[in-house]
DNA sequence: GAATGCAATTCGATAATGTCGAATATCCCT
DNA sequence: AGGGATATTCGACATTATCGAATTGCATTC
């Protein structure tokens, strides 16, 4: 890993989080001198990436994040082919609908389908939610056991009362998760909303997405037709990504590294 | 500059023109050893900045990119100001609108209301448009004098038939710009579409967006009543950033660095 | 199914490069 | 107008990224 570039994404991360940050303010959260992170700063302001405020000696991120974005977005084979598809999942069901990939931790949203009854909302393409609280961070960890390995390591953050930390629980979930290729999530991350999800395949058999139904608490469980529903689109996205099988082989299970139990917990064989 | 800041920006520019881009296309098209490419881009995919295409060795932006645009686009105190007032200004006109930030010889729309007819179109968030060919570019560029004495020594590219890529030509709407505090374009960007746009100014009278109005060159030219809402909008928007006067203070004028004609080109004193 | 060629990746020596601390400039607040 | 804090500039130093050669891996061909 080249320091400088390390060092720049740590300064987008941090500029991230607290929108605006001066000069120093950013040389102490990531403990550099101040004059180091001037000079990276002002490199990635040479290319849009961060910008000045307007009013002087703070600095934000830059309009080229926007463009890039934009063009990441455009570039997502599975996004173009999936949309026409969650679409009708999101008319079928009459619920909103999510497409969303894995970054490190956190699932971030790539596509969006509102709930077709014509009431206001908030677009959510590039939202991130924590993919220990949602159903398709469950999906993508799921089929991801060396990421998700590490990821039980660390303790989790909780973001409504019913948020799972616990990694036996979760490395529980991830198990049948494999086994029948759905996840769910009932609050866990906002109150009021849960959610179903199913992986997404490409051609390599990989998981590479995975597809939502965002549900009102209040209407939980789900009718059996919206899991078909999710099932099917799942199943026809993956296809036309050149998948041959749906859903995917399990993967090696889940390992946790720090058992408190004596037995490492497996997926029972079937 | 940093140098491996500055080349690992490069890399993303590289892969927003091109999609995708094995190490070996990358090293080509930056001049630099495949090795040294290597390790850049790992180090822009270890914070998910770049991202494996799936299937193997070849390389796409990646879905952080997502994520930091969208808090980009959070941060923005413009765009959240402006929001109800481009929206009404698309009510009343019946057009699109957009706003926009400049980012070098571009400009990048930051926001954006569909025509209220209830037709499917495109969100238009996110897209950029070169600012010679945008009245939103002439809005930005008239009042920054600096960077298009620069942008006019070089090459402009022309889009249509209609694009004005001639520096004099140029240097003369941008007087008149920063005179009334108008731009137009007619079809200079994209066939059959034209637009109108104004400055949007800050606290200390800096111009730091350019709201826009769309018009089909079919209705061209347009109603005195759009040109009005326009500036009302651009003036509603600076107010409520704390801006004392509109239209903002006609800044120094362009200056063309290697004129054919012998006299620099200035505006006419008033 | 083996062999060939291309591209990605690893490795280690080299010196070019970024880093750091001190000095300076700039801004804002009293 | 003065003082404090912050951003910015500068140059010596040694850490660090860079580069080319060697290796691995993959895919395609015969």
């Amino acid at each position: 890993m080249i320091q400088a570039i390390d060092r720049a994404a740590k300064v987008l991360s941090s500029l991230q989080g607290a929108r605006h940050l001066g000069i120093t303010e950013l040389s102490a959260e990531l403990g550099l001198p101040a004059s180091t992170v001037h000079g990276i700063v002002k490199s990635l302001q040479g290319h849009g990436l961060v910008a000045q405020e307007p009013g002087g000696n703070r600095y934000m991120l830059g309009p080229a994040l926007l463009k890039l974005s934009n063009v990441y977005l455009d570039t997502l084979d599975v996004r173009a082919r999936a949309m026409r598809w969650t679409l009708e999942l999101a008319r079928r069901t009459g619920l909103s609908t999510r497409l969303g990939v894995q970054l490190f931790d956190e699932v971030i949203i790539i596509h969006h389908n509102q709930r077709p009854d014509g009431s206001q909302q908030m677009p959510e393409t590039g939202l991130s939610v924590p993919a220990h609280a949602s159903a398709m961070g469950k999906v993508l960890l799921a089929y991801n056991p060396e990421y998700a390995t590490g990821l039980l390591g660390r303790s989790l953050r909780t973001l409504t009362g019913a948020t799972i930390t616990d990694p036996t629980q979760l490395a529980i979930q991830f198990a049948s998760i494999a086994d029948f290729g759905i996840a769910t999530e009932e609050d866990e991350a906002v109150l009021g909303e849960s959610s179903v999800a199913a992986p997404v395949v490409d051609t390599r058999g990989n998981v590479i997405a995975a597809v939502a139904v965002v549900i009102p608490s209040s209407q939980w469980p789900p009718e059996p037709d919206v899991l078909n529903s999710l099932r099917e689109t799942a199943r026809n996205i993956s296809r036309e990504l050149g998948a041959s099988t749906w859903p995917p082989r399990a993967p090696q299970p889940t390992v946790l590294v720090h058992p408190k139990s004596p037995e490492p917990l497996t997926r029972p064989e079937t």
